[in-house]
DNA sequence: ACTCGAAATGTGAACGTTCAAATCCGCCTC
DNA sequence: GAGGCGGATTTGAACGTTCACATTTCGAGT
């Protein structure tokens, strides 16, 4: 038995023509569209590959399409504090999910946070990424313009929210999931629900304030000056929601527009002896492990879902306007006046 | 003036060569070999390659080299929950620093987190990666013996626990940053120190500890009771914390061997009313944004650096061992019982 | 038997770069 | 002034794949 393989380096294309006794282009069929093939070829072929442990290589067939067969990230883009962010996170998802849209994720950094598009033109014109993947979007994002004016192919996980026609997009509706937070509060018998968001500006920001705004007045509690901001720290946000949570007073609730809002009311909470859940309702937004580990009821986005889609926006078609997902209400202690829920909940 | 380029895509090294009315292999020279090539033509290439902004293509490199540039890294190999995770922070310094070393960084995950290799397999079938860096290295690794077994280049964030013969790991050195944690109480005054670690058996839990039972020895301080373990979460961290905190007493101090355990202690010590610093010192490990939100000092792994001798490793010649690197005692108000230290301090 | 067409398979060329070897050219030496 | 030397530059070939097209095969229809 030969082994038919190259020395140096695995089996080419070649090797796997010779051993099945076909052309070159017949074996790259059988990888590319096995159904131009006769079905005896396509199993001898099929079978040599399998036997060399055959795999096309990435480089010439890049050479030869002309595209990279990857799609570029830009992580930490804003070079802020990455407490508990859920774009680490993302990016796990987004690159297990990219093996099946038979691409791969190269992550990269931007020298100067402020213009970033150097970094992403050097992808580009090395040609190690065809296009990208657009996290952290914002007002006044220069990138999403620069990127419709080169032609080159992005989708964005966030909305893109300086321009509409940009429908590239997949995004988590914050509205609702503190709407269903604020439903659930009140559901669970809290008629004072509160709001800690972040200062307004952000729009994420906004979008999740706008839930409690609409839930609230729906329901009837609608009470403008329950609400405070504090920057995404948690000294800040601690010493924000200390005033908020004593406005409210003891057997009310508390939404906030992250975990880590969340936490520094938890903090608040435990000074003054109040128990989660007992003594004042409390609900975060994000799921992060911190939230888990404090038994915090707290927001969950489809980050695999949303990942998913972007990969499906990037590799086919444009569609006609955005997507909005819809996250998912995690139900712990924190949120349970009655001590139930031994066992964690959910609802979407 | 004449674009110069091909109409779709970006200029080649053809398209410079003309330009510059030099060869194809001259216009490589000056890419590759500026020493091998003539001034005055260094310059007109040079002047060219920056008017068309010429960037080599990598697929036609790598095709030619045999190489893919790329280093593969697992993300989340454990599978396990990812709270204050270096890792996260790890890969964004790979990232930023494999620029300089001109490669790029590839990440994966794993579908089954128990047999890894498939996955390693997969990337280097395709040539999509060169070689990989390890990180969360562990007792019964599998991938550093069949990494070599298999001749595939690969360099660890961590040591290499199961064989000393494996020398090409960075890590840091986690007993020394213990110590220094240790002496820096010591100084402030504390003279009852405790550990609160992780269960024996994860080798770098174990590390920690050691520098822990070192320098109490050194110190005369030493008390085998004063320690208590806890996995890495929050509320087992703060369970743990309590009556280790109660045996100490206040005025005492607690080292961690990650923030994660720190802030458990933190809650324990808000419960019970006593001040971080002013009536109980704390330090932390890994100075994650948690610790920096709360005012916690702790121990800060020099990422960034560890991030370049790992690339170093992977492009350059193997080490004849192992490289350890100091950690950096960062300190804030939690070890502070002076309510000094407005400005924060860093020391080595 | 002969043509025709579709299905199956094979061939030449090209993607853009770098390696190895060949060529060019000015200058020094004897 | 021929020969040689060495630095600078060019030429030919190749990396492994896929595209576009050419060729072969085979069965059905006349």
């Amino acid at each position: 038995m030969t082994s038919g393989r190259t020395v140096r380096g695995r089996a080419t294309i070649m090797d796997v023509a010779r051993a099945a006794e076909v052309s070159r282009q017949t074996v790259s069929n059988v990888v590319n569209q096995p159904s131009r093939v006769a079905p005896d070829t396509l199993a001898r072929v099929t079978k040599e590959i399998a036997r060399l442990g055959f795999r096309p290589s990435r480089a010439a067939r890049n050479l030869k399409q002309e595209r990279a067969g990857a799609w570029g990230v830009e992580l930490n883009s804003r070079g802020a504090g990455r407490l508990g962010s859920v774009l680490d996170s993302f990016l796990v998802h987004l690159t297990t999910r990219s093996r099946r849209h038979d691409a791969h994720i190269v992550p990269f950094t931007a020298p100067d946070h402020e213009t970033p598009i150097p970094a992403y033109q050097d992808l580009l014109a090395s040609r190690i990424a065809d296009g990208f993947v657009l996290t952290d979007t914002r007002h006044e994002d220069p990138r999403p313009q620069w990127l419709r004016d080169n032609g080159i192919p992005f989708a964005a996980f966030g909305r893109i929210w300086d321009d509409p026609s940009h429908t590239a997009w997949v995004d988590v509706d914050g509205a609702a999931g503190v709407e269903a937070a604020v439903r659930h509060l009140a559901e669970r018998g809290f008629d004072r629900i509160g709001f800690l968001g972040w200062p307004p500006g952000s729009p994420v920001g906004d979008d999740r304030r706008t839930g409690w705004s609409r839930a609230t007045a729906d329901l009837g509690l609608a009470r403008a000056d329950w609400q405070a901001t504090s920057a995404q720290d948690l000294a800040a946000a601690s010493a924000a929601a200390g005033p908020l949570i004593d406005g409210l007073g003891r057997g009310a609730a508390l939404v906030c527009a992250s975990d880590v809002l969340a936490v520094g009311a938890w903090v608040c909470l435990t000074e003054r002896g109040w128990r989660p859940g007992l003594d004042f309702g409390l609900v975060g937004f994000d799921d992060t492990d911190l939230a888990a580990a404090l038994r915090l009821s707290t927001v969950r986005q489809p980050l695999a879902d949303a990942a998913d889609r972007v990969l499906d926006l990037l590799g086919g078609e444009p569609s006609a306007s955005g997507l909005l997902l819809p996250p998912e209400l995690v139900i712990r202690a924190s949120s349970s006046p009655r001590a139930t829920a031994p066992t964690e909940m959910r609802h979407t």
